[in-house]
DNA sequence: AATATCCCCAACCGCCGCTCT
DNA sequence: GAGAGCGGCGGTTGGGGATAT
């Protein structure tokens, strides 16, 4: 990966003398006094750099402008995609988090393929960087649609849910609870929905389901808090944590999905809801009759 | 080891709306 | 009001690394 590197560093490296052929304008800066085509394709490292140097020094606006006067043989397109998506010095690297994939998908659930205004909610992450993620993910889930096609198997999930390009579901958080990972520490999310963790301690216990599959074998974990206020009905349903994504869901034929997998597609076969109990559990009789989950 | 396939993601393209002249 | 220029956005592509066969 090129470049993270700052401003300071920039100014001090970056060598603007390797072509006759160029010169100076007032600001220090080359131009190119020769017609050549614009370059396209993948950024270089002194190309990064003269952006970020140039943009040190003038700002980020004007791009067709700047993509002229900073001697790079880009289009103001270009230099503007590449500063927003890559070199801005708050563009957060890595992968996103699962706190992120929730958020993401709670937001297209709300704002449909709006990016742009997805991106707004999660700090350091770019739309461009939030539609790649979303466009790998169904694809992924339509692949594995079209392979039980082939095979003439039942789809995992139902049609309508997997052969859109933007499933749609909704996670209602309710009330004062918050969603919370294993620890019981809060999740907190750069929207107003989640504003408080539940203070409820919760307790993990293992429990053996024998039910729907038959599979006496394998033991599900659920969750109940202290009080048992929200203690699921183990004979017919097992439910993982919001964030635990450990789990995995079988379905009816076997098939194993990962946990975000799943909460996609169950989240748009049921009418677009499901909901965040108290005891910070998917909870969802609908979302529990496509299958078990498993840890 | 070679080849095929999958997956990620940077970058491009086309369209739209806003602003300025 | 018309049109050019520009920025912003969403959809798409293609290169290259990772993984499977």
């Amino acid at each position: 990966m090129a470049a993270n590197f700052s401003t300071s560093v920039v100014r001090s490296n970056v060598n603007f003398h390797d072509d006759e052929e160029e010169e100076e304008n007032e600001n220090g800066v080359l131009i190119h006094d020769d017609e050549d085509e614009l370059r396209r394709g993948p950024w270089t490292l002194d190309e990064d750099k003269l952006l970020v140097h140039y943009i040190s020094c003038h700002g980020d606006r004007r791009w067709n402008h700047l993509a002229k006067s900073s001697g790079l043989k880009r289009t103001g397109k270009s230099c503007r995609l590449r500063w927003l998506n890559y070199l801005k010095p708050d563009v957060k690297r890595g992968n996103l988090t699962i706190e992120e994939q929730i958020l993401i998908i709670q937001l297209q659930s709300k704002l449909g393929n709006r990016w742009s205004r997805i991106a707004k909610h999660l700090p350091g992450r770019t739309d461009n960087e939030i539609k790649n993620y979303w466009r790998t993910r169904v694809q992924k889930q339509e692949r594995q649609r079209l392979k039980f096609d082939s095979n003439n198997m039942p789809a995992p999930f139902p049609d309508h849910a997997m052969g859109c390009f933007a499933p749609r579901i909704t996670v209602d958080i309710m009330g004062d609870n918050c969603m919370t990972n294993n620890g019981g520490q809060a999740f907190t999310s750069n929207t107003a929905e989640c504003t408080s963790a539940t203070s409820s301690s919760v307790l993990n216990s293992t429990l053996s389901i024998s039910t729907i599959f038959g599979d006496t074998s394998e033991h599900y974990k659920t969750q109940t808090t202290s009080n048992g206020v929200a203690e699921h009905d183990i004979n017919d349903y097992a439910f993982p944590t919001a964030l635990d994504c450990n789990y995995q869901m079988i379905n009816d034929c076997g098939n194993v999905y990962d946990y975000m997998d799943a909460l996609i597609n169950l989240g748009s076969s049921i009418s677009g809801c499901c909901h965040i109990t108290e005891d910070n559990s998917l909870l969802d009789k609908q979302m529990a009759k496509n299958g078990l989950w498993k840890r």
